[in-house]
Order: C-alpha cells, then sequence, then structure tokens
RNA sequence: GGCCCAUUCGUCUAGUGGUUAGGACGCAAGGUUUUCAUCCUUGAAACAGGAGUUCGAUUCUCCUAUGGGCUACCA
C-alpha cells in the first residue's frame, strides 16, 4: 500500500517563469503522471519586496501554454490548500515556536549591520563568518542572555528572528535520487532564520512546513538547493517528520561562455529565454518568448525534457504522453547542460512537419490576418507546398509571400543566372502555351510545358529559371508548376509580362 | 576564501573492466531536384591531466585542473 506520488512546484512570483523554472516544472510533472500522482503549484511569496504583479498569472498560463497543467494550486483546490505562502501566513508561526520550546532553535536579536559588520570583518581577514554553534554564544540570542533579558527583549517588541540550531559534530549522510550520497559535516552549517522578523517565514521554514502540509512524497528542484538539502533534512527530523525523496536537477548554462542561463543571453544571442512573451511591469521593457517566437509547446518540452535527462535509446522525438511513459529520475544526469537554441529549432522543423495542413492553415491564417493580408488563393495548396521547406509558421509567409504579392523587384544574381538574350521571346511563347490551357493542374501545366520545351529543343532550365524568376522574384521556393497552378493563369500570365518589362530594360 | 556538486565529439548525450566508443544538433562533402530548401549517403569531430588498483582501464580509487552552485531576515 505505498502512498500516493505528490509533487511541487514552487516558484516564486518575482518575475516571469524562467525557461530552467519550466523544465523543473516539466520533470516534476512527468514524474508526477508516471507515477499516476499529483502535481502541485504553490506560489512561494513570503518576499514581500520581491513580489511582481502579474507574475503568478503568467506562471500559470505558461504551465498550460506548455501542456502540463497542474491538478492543485490557487484557484483549484484539492482540500490541502491555500496554495499561496501568503496566504498561509498564520501557520508558520507556531511551528517556528515549537522548536523554540524544543530547544531546536531560538531567537536572536543581532542587527542586520551587526551582522554585516562581522561579516565584513572575517572577510578581510580571509575568514568566512558563519553564524552557529561556533559564535552563537558570542552574538546576541536566547542561548547568549539569560531568560530575563530575553523576555525583557520580547515584551519590549524588539526586533527578532527565529534561528535554527544546527547540531555540532554530526556527519549527514543524505540520499539524492540522481547523486546518490551526498555527505555533510554538520560544523559548517549555520543557522540559518527560520522566521523573519517582519512576521513571515523564510523559504526554508515555510517549504518544509507546506511540503508536509500538503503531502509531498518527492521534491524535485534545482541544483541551486542542493547545499540547503542538509538544513531540510534536518528539519524534517526535528519535527520528526517523514522526509521526501529529494532529487536535485542539474542547471541549464549558457550557450556559450560561463554561468548558468539568464535573461541577458536571450537578449545578447537573439533567442527567447522564457516561455511566453512577458512585459515588465515597472520597465515596460518586453522580453520575448518562446510562443510568441511561433515555437510550438510540444517542441520546446521534447527540447527542454532532453536537456539532463535522455531514454537510453536513440529515439529522439517524444509526444509528452510518451515522455511520461519512459521518464524516469534515475536517468537524469548529473552535470549542468548548456542551452542550445539551434537545436530547439530542430525540434520545431520536427514538430512542425507532423502537423496536418488543416492545422498549419489555421496557424498561417491567423498571421495573414495579422498582416492585413486577404487572399482568395488556396491556403492548404499554399501550405502544403511550403511545409517542409518551413520550421516556423511563419516561414509560410517569408517562403511564400509571392503567392500573395507579386515580385516588385527582381534578385539581381538570379536575373543575370536566369534571364538572358532571347529569353522574353520565349516566355511570350510560354504565355501563349499556359493561355491555350484549360486547366492548370500541374499534370496539365508539365505534360504542356514539357512538351513544347521538347519540341524546340532548348534545355529545360532556360523556359523554368526565368518563368520562376518572373513568379517569385528569386531562384527560390517550390516547384514551379505548383506556383503556376496556385497562381492561376491570369496572375501568371500577369507576372511573366512585368518580369519583361522590367527585365527586358536591364543591360 | 569556505563548503558541496560535476567533467565522453563544438553542443545535448549513449555506453562498457577488454567496443571500429554509438546517436542527435551543428558543420563539411556528395547525391536527388527546374531553383532554394527538404530528403538520402558519407565525412571530420570526444573519454580533462597525473598517479594508483588490475593481465587490462574511458569505466574503480586518489590527487590536480577546469566548470558549476551555494555562502542574505531572496527564493
Amino acid at each position: 500500500m505505498s502512498q500516493n506520488v505528490r509533487v511541487r512546484f514552487a516558484p516564486s512570483p518575482t518575475g516571469p517563469l524562467h525557461i530552467g523554472g519550466v523544465r523543473t516544472a516539466l520533470f516534476n510533472y512527468l514524474f508526477a503522471k508516471k507515477h499516476d500522482g499529483d502535481f502541485v503549484l504553490r506560489i512561494e511569496d513570503t518576499d514581500q519586496n520581491r513580489y511582481v504583479a502579474g507574475a503568478e498569472d503568467y506562471i500559470v498560463e505558461a504551465l498550460n501554454w506548455c501542456g502540463i497543467p497542474f491538478d492543485e494550486g490557487p484557484g483549484k483546490d484539492g482540500g490541502l490548500g491555500p496554495y499561496r505562502q501568503s496566504e498561509r501566513k498564520h501557520l508558520y508561526k507556531q511551528y517556528a515556536d515549537r522548536l523554540v520550546a524544543e530547544g531546536k532553535a531560538y531567537y536572536a536579536f543581532d542587527a542586520a549591520e551587526t551582522l554585516d559588520f562581522h561579516r565584513k570583518d572575517h572577510e578581510a581577514k580571509g575568514k568566512t563568518f558563519i553564524y552557529n554553534w561556533h559564535n552563537r554564544s558570542k552574538l546576541s540570542n536566547s542561548l547568549s542572555l539569560s531568560e530575563e533579558e530575553v523576555h525583557a527583549k520580547l515584551d519590549a517588541g524588539e526586533d527578532y528572528v527565529i534561528r535554527f540550531k544546527s547540531p555540532k559534530g554530526e556527519t549527514l549522510v543524505l540520499r539524492d535520487t540522481v547523486r546518490g550520497k551526498i555527505t555533510i559535516d554538520t560544523n559548517i552549517l549555520d543557522d540559518k532564520v527560520l522566521f523573519k522578523s517582519d512576521g513571515m517565514p523564510t523559504y526554508h521554514l515555510a517549504n518544509i512546513v507546506d511540503d508536509h502540509l500538503m503531502e509531498i512524497t518527492h521534491v524535485i528542484r534545482g541544483e541551486e538547493w542542493l547545499p540547503s538539502l542538509a538544513l531540510h533534512v534536518l528539519l524534517y527530523q526535528a519535527f520528526g517528520w517523514k522526509t521526501p525523496d529529494f532529487a536535485h536537477l542539474p542547471l541549464i548554462l549558457k550557450p556559450t561562455g560561463k554561468g548558468k542561463l539568464s535573461k541577458r543571453d536571450g537578449e545578447k544571442l537573439g533567442f527567447p529565454v522564457f516561455p511566453l512573451e512577458w512585459k515588465d511591469p515597472k520597465t515596460q521593457g518586453v522580453s520575448r518568448g518562446y510562443r510568441e517566437d511561433g515555437y510550438f509547446p510540444e517542441a520546446v518540452i521534447n527540447f527542454l525534457a532532453f536537456l539532463g535527462w535522455n531514454p537510453g535509446t536513440e529515439q529522439e522525438l517524444f509526444s509528452l504522453e510518451e515522455l511520461i511513459e519512459v521518464f524516469s529520475l534515475e536517468r537524469v544526469n548529473r552535470s549542468g547542460a548548456r542551452f542550445d537554441p539551434e537545436k530547439i529549432q530542430w525540434y520545431n522543423q520536427q514538430y512542425l512537419q507532423q502537423k496536418s495542413d488543416a492545422e498549419l492553415v489555421v496557424a498561417f491564417e491567423e498571421i495573414l490576418a495579422a498582416k492585413g493580408v486577404s487572399t482568395t488563393r488556396d491556403l492548404t495548396a499554399i501550405v502544403s507546398s511550403l511545409k517542409e521547406r518551413a520550421t516556423f509558421v511563419e516561414d509560410f509567409w517569408k517562403l511564400g509571400g509571392f503567392f500573395f504579392e507579386a515580385p516588385m523587384t527582381f534578385d539581381e544574381k538570379a536575373a543575370k543566372k536566369g534571364w538572358k538574350e532571347g529569353t522574353s521571346a520565349l516566355m511570350s511563347e510560354l504565355v501563349k502555351v499556359i493561355d491555350l490551357l484549360e486547366d492548370l493542374s500541374q499534370e496539365r501545366l508539365s505534360t504542356a510545358i514539357k512538351g513544347w520545351v521538347a519540341s524546340k529543343e532548348i534545355g529545360f532550365g532556360k523556359v523554368m529559371m526565368p518563368l520562376r524568376l518572373a513568379l517569385v522574384g528569386s531562384l527560390q521556393g517550390p516547384d514551379v508548376f505548383e506556383v503556376v497552378s496556385i497562381l492561376g493563369k491570369e496572375e501568371t500570365i500577369a507576372r511573366i509580362k512585368k518580369a519583361q518589362s522590367v527585365l527586358d530594360q536591364a543591360p
């Protein structure tokens, strides 16, 4: 009778969700679904100073867009809410008090400036200031002060924090699902603040209390939390609670250079680091998002899943369902992974190829509408002709704008190559050949033009190149017969004539 | 500085005490094609270094180097 798997994604609403955060959410989601468990969203907003309006909505929207919605969270009560720590404020103090009463935590009255001074002073001497067994008896707290003094300070309403009394001289053996055994000497641990003077818990306290109360069984989070693992395990022990399993995910690093992926990298190297576009409410600055840049959520998810994890087979393309099927924390890597903006494009191209023409037409229509282009052309035929060379839906416009707007200019190099002496006369004949056709199907066109070219005993390219140039404006794009067929007789002939008038002028 | 974690092609990675160290992205060449792409084929490209254990280490241990994270009354 195993316990129901429950995991949580617990971001701070301090801004838009970073792509690394999306991956953490994804791994939590995959693990939960793999084990038929619940995926909980908890908003960790204990730091009132860093709260950013709109960030929470952004997180929810991003998760939904990615296709990894939460089962429980703000607005989706599963009976263990509320799911914002600010709304759970009243819960935490009693737990901190309990530890104080049991001698596992203590009051500390040191001013921030005093501590700052000590830190700087130690640093100047090449030492590290740690608030723990080493020096807590020399600082201002309920361990160093007499009971009367402590009560006096408390009664006087002096600011205080509650610190965890970390043990001395113990060796902790911690277990991490992806890293295995980790050994920590408790002597180097500091007495972390559990409860702040502003009446809010710190992350450490709130996190442990909430994970316990919300019956979280597996904590899957970023590697930046690894140094806190000892403290967290110690807290579970102090409360006498069952410790969940921990898994720390490797970080996502910059594509080049040093350090972890940051917002700046996106701007510098020209790719988004956020799932959705974000407009900073203060600076009004806009950060690009994968959604707005034309990426499919499936591509983003597939790419992200392969950053720090792989199934051990040679399959690269996985739907969300398939990922759930094969996912396991044991196959998560231990080392950081560089973000590769080129590979995510490749994934997008792959997923675009998998889409039906009908789906792509719908998406393309939105782009056309946004550009104010209305058309009577056969969009399905256009999408179908362009699809295999497209990576984004936007490419249908970049690659196929000529379907909607006749070329105004002709690529110079292409004209040199494709429009020579005698070309214009040939084109005039071609116009007649096309004009005679009732039915502009690709087959008919192909038969008629190939037959005509054969009768002229000239190279096929001598006709196809200038024709392409006239219709497209350059020497690229899909099959010429396909283009003619889509454009129709009238437009095709008009474009040939236009090309003649422009290109015959050229020397 | 201290503590913790990591280290296979440029990048994401597979893998084993004995392998021609595999795949993908990207790159290069060739082929297909009326163009450009797509596509297909091929190629270049890696076990950080040094000790040790062992008949044999990319694989196990240690050291060094490098990279990363943390070191707040932030999460």
